[in-house]
DNA sequence: TTTTGCTGTTAAAAAAAGTTAAGCCAAACG
DNA sequence: CGTTTGGCTTAACTTTTTTTAACAGCAAAA
């Protein structure tokens, strides 16, 4: 996949703390902890982050405070309060300083996993910038626009084709496993669509030997790998 | 900010449908109210809106299913959740379903709107009015107009050929789901309806086959994407 | 070495989509 | 009223894309 989201976690209860960051950690996140407004102001400033989740009540400086810190040097980075007061006045008061969301202590853990998702799924859209250009010798793969130029004129590839030339050149020089691969193309990795994925290599095979660089590879019981020498 | 941001409300209480109605006109907001989730989708498919609120629990088209139909046509838009029960599992499908928020009943007035302004913040929002405006190289399409000035004049679009153009181009780079576009501009997503859409494809590609930089793509077995190069 | 399962390849069948034209219906027109 | 018109659907035929089948070759395990 692209890119771990990075997140800023500050938490002043050291049990809740280490909790979230081990479950968001297992989640897939790249998870930064600090134990106070003060010093979680410190990280945001030395390394940017993707998302924040801000506990309100924090000794030396609270969620509050540091949110309104923060917005002034970033005003888009995703925050999101907790707190144990589940009162109105707080949330309309985190809403207004730019807080995205508001979850009252107690939580479940997935809920917060859903929240964040629910954020991030707005605020994400833009990195969406994939394998644009495949240079390889004499051929120029465009996966956006499904074309592949070859000496003797381009080639549209169908939606299959594409689908698996772009996991292939994903992965270069990896091993695509098999039972993925169908899984993400095919949706089932069933004994047909496993056939029918034989024949696309085979087809991506001829489209690609015109240039003796590259070179699909099958490794035996486990899938294909996409080689350039 | 030019124009105001159009609000779709579906709520089947009258009471509540009102108030909320009401309400939200005195901020400014462009509202459309519907008593249940199928007309809800049918005011929705008929003009697009820029923010959703929906209660979960309606007759005729509960608010998650409907939620789902509009996902598939447009996965942008902020949808936010009215509920009467609390309960954790419903908040997980609607977060699952893409919903940006979650609302128990009762909530306060301000609540709401500190929560629609929140959402509002992070989406920026391009109004409805000039989003679907679509102004490549020689040709210009004005959907409300349902008018398309191609070099050689302008050409008026009949109703489908304007609903689906609309569509297309309002997910521009993206899948564009068969079923869905098939549910949202025909009513039913059977065979006959979906030869009439490749028929009406085949119209649209012919009409703006003038300009090279616009491809209506086919992704077999699952829709079509309109790319702008 | 033999068996078994996996892969390579080609061809045929099936499904989906492209295209053009004919048919149908309702609104507009005479 | 009958006729025309415009918009949409249905039909028919073509092409493209994908799946299934069939058979041959190869790799790993027994």
């Amino acid at each position: 996949m692209n890119q771990k989201v990075s997140l800023l976690l500050a938490e002043d209860d050291e049990n809740l703390g280490q909790l979230l960051h081990t479950f968001l950690k297992t989640k897939g996140f790249e998870v930064e902890l600090a134990r106070n407004g003060k010093i979680a102001f410190e990280k945001f400033t030395a390394s940017s982050f993707d998302f924040c989740i801000f506990d309100v009540m924090m000794p030396v400086m609270d969620g509050f405070t540091l949110a309104k810190e923060i917005r002034e040097i970033d005003r888009k980075v995703p925050i999101l309060f907790l707190t144990a007061k589940a009162m109105k006045e707080d949330k309309l008061e985190g809403f207004a300083i730019g807080a995205d969301d508001y979850l009252a202590k107690p939580f479940s853990m997935e809920e917060l996993l859903a929240r964040i998702t629910a954020i991030l799924r707005r605020v994400e859209v833009k990195s969406t910038e994939d394998t644009a250009h495949l240079k390889v010798g004499k051929i120029n793969y465009e996966p956006e626009l499904r074309l592949l130029h070859l000496e003797d004129g381009t080639k549209k590839l169908t939606t299959k084709e594409n689908q698996l030339l772009q996991l292939l050149v994903k992965n270069e020089n990896e091993i695509l496993d098999r039972q993925a691969t169908l899984r993400a193309i095919w949706g089932d990795d069933n004994y047909f669509n496993g056939r029918s994925m034989d024949v696309y290599i085979a087809k991506l095979r001829k489209l690609l030997k015109e240039d003796p660089a590259i070179e699909i590879m099958n490794v035996h019981g486990k899938g294909f790998k996409f080689i350039v020498k």
